[in-house]
DNA sequence: TTGAAAGCGGTACCAT
DNA sequence: ATGGTACCGCTTTCAA
């Protein structure tokens, strides 16, 4: 019992008051000092006893009053929802983050996960962010849009297949993703082309354009278009493979590289020869493509880079008049190996 | 030019004044109308008048304002660094999001990249944030936990190897998992055992405690430990593999399963039999591993269920007094397969 | 060079 | 049943 250890749980947060008090000058001065505020002098000894005060109470300002007082916040709302997996969408993550940081932005992720519709939006506003930087889901209404201009935000912006109304866009169009791997499989004479659907939820933001991608592209030719359910587990896929003569495929997209493993792996279980009786066609051009065998052709991808889109933001920000722009950002490019 | 886009632009965010002004009652009555407070009664045509004049206007709470007047907020923060990668971590984060949504609490993600040691801290201190969970990264001192105490955090938890002296934690340490792969080993009679260290920058959290946990295995034994730095790229990896016999190392652990992917597939292009010559162990026990041939060998590790940290959070909260708890929560288990 | 005071947007006590 | 008002912590004129 030398001392007790809730010595802090009770002790009340220190304001720029107490420190105030402690060194002795008003409120105002401790604001100088610890804001450096270049319009006003302080004298050398009084900031000083400032300093000192702060350090000893341990005093950090409080975000929410500054910025409350200050009308405004240079926060940066990312919602998430479904943490998209995958490293490409991590790189973007880190890449946004460290360049708004430069930027000077406050990057915060809002975890959005039981929010549906507007209540979303609402949730966001509250923050008052200066900027939104939405991923698709939960999907932004116009009317969420507006709800957030309204609160302050001077850049709506979201990032994915499906732009909203009134929001800026960086359009991401995964209907190329399924077109260039369709057109390909066609030009090496493939006809019949299975579409792997992913089962998992939050999938079908990128699935259904790239199925429709795909069928696009076989439009106006004899070939077929065929979507193949399938959940990412090992059982699923033996069963899919052992059936798979009977849907008579020359083909298949398999949505991405690690569908494309798991498929490939088990039609070869299943004495299905890849390419040739099926060719495969992944997408992201992960690593893990260039190390099965044959090694996998697939899509790649160019995630939008981190720093664009910073940089939009904080034009936006700086200038929030006129009308929503739209990037189209997705270069797309098909990297055809030995699995077709 | 039938109407200026900007009109939105320029006018001022609504505050609960103006809602009152509009529906012609006091700030008063608009708090207690929006709030549903239940000390309070409120006719039902007011309340209609204040919830029309709050739609009319699209209101919405200054989150600020409210938690500047509350005196607190129910945000737990969750700084993050390095975005840890894998589907573990993503499978964890959204778990955990959802259970804290449950109890009502608001998780913010914030992006801590280029901030060090003890003004990572101040910047998190100053989101007064109710709760902080740490991965590890930056790391937290005990002059930060103090800090975060200071300001009103009610519960500061790390969570990883490294617990922060004050705080709370949830250790996993992952020197098991290093020593579960290397007793394997030793049991199946391997003697020169390699451990993969990746170059990657953020990994060390994990590499460095995963070698030792193996080294402490081997000890007492004739067997040898011997660290090899690699990078997750194709070509460092057909490098080592080139000089693989020059190393004269009959097992290796390869830090995960992803990276024993790699190894495994420049090993046999290098001639090298696995299990044969060299046996490789993986960890995290990713779908990934039993598709591969061998089938993959690897540690799996019971990630921390979000629910049961989140309900250690709200518990915290409601009583913050008490010395720092550590919890031991990684089960870590050996599943054996073909490539060992 | 420093201090007093207003006010940012809400909430909740105390009157009426 | 409603309104007036003090106050949360901070910044920033304006005066002294």
């Amino acid at each position: 019992m030398s001392q007790s250890p809730e010595q802090s749980a009770e002790r009340p947060v220190p304001t720029s008051a107490d420190v105030a008090r402690l060194a002795g000058v008003s409120r105002a001065t401790v604001s100088y000092v610890l804001n450096n505020t270049s319009a006003v002098r302080i004298s050398e000894p009084t900031r000083r006893k400032v300093r000192e005060a702060a350090d000893e109470l341990g005093y950090v300002p409080h975000a929410a009053a500054r910025s409350l007082r200050a009308g405004h916040s240079r926060m940066v709302l990312l919602p998430t929802a479904h943490v998209p997996i995958g490293p490409l969408y991590s790189r973007f993550l880190s890449e946004l983050q460290g360049e708004l940081r430069r930027l000077d932005y406050t990057v915060v992720q809002y975890g959005s996960l039981g929010l549906r519709g507007d209540e979303a939006a609402r949730a966001w506003a509250e923050l008052r962010p200066v900027a939104v930087v939405s991923l698709g889901e939960p999907a932004l209404t116009a009317h969420g849009v507006e709800l957030l201009k309204r609160s302050g935000a001077k850049a709506v912006i979201t990032l994915g297949p499906d732009p909203a109304p009134g929001a800026h866009a960086l359009v991401m169009d995964h209907r190329e993703v399924g077109a260039r791997a369709v057109e390909h499989l066609l030009e090496r004479g493939r006809r019949r082309i299975g579409v792997i659907m992913p089962e998992e939820p939050g999938l079908e933001m990128f699935s259904v354009p790239r199925l429709a991608g795909a069928r696009a592209a076989a439009a106006g030719t004899e070939a077929e278009i065929v979507p193949v359910p399938l959940r990412y587990e090992e059982e699923p896929a033996a069963e899919l493979a052992g059936r798979w003569r009977d849907l008579g495929l020359d083909a298949v997209f398999a949505y991405n590289d690690e569908f494309a493993m798991l498929l490939m792996r088990a039609l070869q279980d299943a004495g299905v020869d890849v390419p040739g009786e099926t060719a495969v066609v992944g997408a992201d051009d992960l690593l893990l493509g260039r190390l099965l065998r044959p090694r996998l052709s697939t899509v790649q991808l160019d995630m939008v880079i981190g720093r664009h889109l910073a940089e939009l933001v904080d034009r936006l920000v700086r200038d929030p008049a006129g009308p929503p722009e739209r990037h189209d950002l997705m270069a797309v490019r098909m990297v055809p190996r030995e699995s077709s």
